[in-house]
DNA sequence: GCCGGTCGTCGAAGCGCTTCGACACTTTCA
DNA sequence: TGAAAGTGTCGAAGCGCTTCGACGACCGGC
């Protein structure tokens, strides 16, 4: 059974079928009689049988792979990517795809070449930048593609996020609820900001748009990941701003240093600084007290890309953006 | 040029010479003169020509595509995991290889299935369990696989690791010269060990045998990763031994939350406590103090992994066992 | 100046699958 | 009751590549 492959024909001889019956059984394009289709299920599971994938993607110039572009950046949450990265490969599976990994490593050259060689159907790209060189090749290439993200001039493309600014304001509002009237958001490294990622940027400016609708007080900072340059931020933020009672944290990574610097410094949470989280549900609630945060739904994001990649991948149209609205978890910490 | 998909009839016909000769140029398994190599390559970037990955896997047997089959499961610390998947995709590249990713979503029947349709060549499995349910399958597997991580049972395997027992005994016998006699080690989750993750009990076992053979006093402890449990695990462990003075943290998730508990409890590291973890680089160095460490070196240990599997693609003998020896470096906080 | 060897190239036979057109049978309905 | 319209199945033609055997052309050695 494991010894030799077994190829499409064998199963034919087995059944007492013609080799183009079988593929109709296996892919449903044609009617096939219920007694027929059992004596070649059968016969499959007698002999355990399993398609050639190349055979198969010559044939029907369809290699039912998708690849995932994961660049792997410095200050990238790397916990966070592979919820993406896990989610999209689940979802892929349900579509009975199979995923291909690709990093930076290769640059632009590796997407170019797993779609020219036709060893994938399609793309879903994440950790998209406002300018993304990736951009551009996405656009001239015949398979078609995702973006977990958005970039600066999305025209053509399929991107799926998290509406960050919602989020952003999101928590914006539950502070000012809150009572909270001078507030701070602690975002991405210096780096991501300097890179253009989309995601830090919109979040940002959702942030700051409604500390002025809710006319608050408001400063945005970046946010390092090391203990110690948080805790300096933490510390001079405080001392500049001595009326502070709220903040909004932006970085997974930082999250529980941030904890550790106001426990450090004497400050209750939420009793003299209230703290909302933009992260992944399970890192809120680990965090010491657990924290009221907007979640990252990496899960639906993964699985509506790749939805969506499928739906392209069979002609339908399909909406150039889709923003996930976030969802604010009330917890200990405000 | 990205009209069309080329093909290497088309090749040729610009080239001026048959299809097989255009074959040879590629694959260098025939003599071909200097000249109408060049002829040929030409063409094939004047055409902007990329072999067909179906076609070629079909005619030739080889996808050159490995798998990497990636559990993701609780506890292991993702950031580590991806080093590891990195490096792989990176190691794989270079020898003209793809990487296709595979969770635990499916079970084993993963496996099975990309390994019997011929969609990869071959395997490279992380998160081995003492007691893998994916090792039974892989001895009856045609195709070769290498385990990063070790089972309970490896004969007729290939498995490669960081040698966690040396390193665990590397950690205290650093201490030991430091002059610490009492010392702790804390390990990972406790579900990580039930679980029998061959690397957390090694690196126990190692501690345990080290600590012996130096006659020091020590205890190991698993060490789950949100702040409030550490603390508490922390505390108790100083409340209930006056005389421990020195830490071997085996946890990347819990190095920080242990300094955050250590600061928090008005303990010096190093002067009151000193602790070496065992951690990538970079967290190591990120940490505050940055930590004396052993490092955890992913990258070795995926391009080693590749490197072996693509030997047993050429059907030479590899050792069955490849552990890499531990490298102590020594920051400040011992 | 003829013979065995390389060297460089070609043509053709698959690899295992999908898909198209054809073809017997049934049904259906004027 | 016969033509039209399904049903269920088959055979064969590729899909684009690798690889095998064949075959000139050229080489040196006698």
């Amino acid at each position: 059974m494991s010894g030799r492959t077994v190829t499409i024909a064998e199963v034919a001889r087995h059944a007492g079928v013609a080799v183009s019956t079988v593929s109709y059984v296996l892919s449903g394009k044609r009617t096939i009689s219920a007694d027929t289709r059992r004596r070649v299920l059968d016969s499959i599971s007698a002999l355990g049988y399993h398609p050639n994938a190349g055979a198969r993607a010559l044939a029907s110039k369809r290699s039912n792979v998708i690849a995932l572009v994961l660049p792997l950046r410095a200050g990238m949450h790397v916990p966070v990517l592979m919820r993406f990265a896990s989610a999209v490969v689940t979802a892929a599976r349900r579509f009975d795809h199979d995923v291909l990994l690709l990093t930076a490593d290769e640059g632009t050259e590796g997407i170019r070449r797993v779609a020219a060689s036709a060893l994938v159907d399609a793309l879903v790209l994440m950790d998209v930048e406002l300018h993304d060189r990736r951009v551009p090749l996405l656009r001239e290439l015949a398979e078609p593609s995702v973006l977990i993200g958005f970039p600066a001039e999305r025209a053509g493309l399929t991107c799926v996020d998290l509406d960050f600014a919602a989020a952003g304001a999101r928590c914006v509002a539950h502070l000012s609820e809150r009572g909270h009237t001078e507030i701070a958001l602690l975002g991405a490294p210096a780096v991501v900001y300097e890179r253009g990622t989309g995601f830090a940027r919109r979040t940002r400016e959702g942030f700051t748009d409604a500390v002025a609708a809710h006319g608050l007080d408001g400063v945005a900072l970046p946010c390092e990941e090391t203990f110690d340059e948080i805790h300096e931020t933490v510390a001079r933020l405080l001392a500049d701003r001595p009326g502070l009672s709220g903040m909004v944290v932006h970085n997974e990574a930082a999250v529980n240093h941030v904890l550790g610097s106001l426990r450090q410094l004497g400050r209750r949470v939420p009793g003299d600084v209230a703290v909302v989280a933009i992260c992944p549900d399970d890192v809120a609630e680990r965090a010491s007290p657990p924290l009221t945060s907007v979640l990252i739904p990496a899960e639906e994001v993964g699985r509506e890309a790749v939805r969506l990649v499928m739906e392209k991948l069979r002609g339908a149209p399909v909406p150039e953006a889709t923003l996930l609205t976030p969802q604010l978890t009330v917890r200990a910490s405000t």
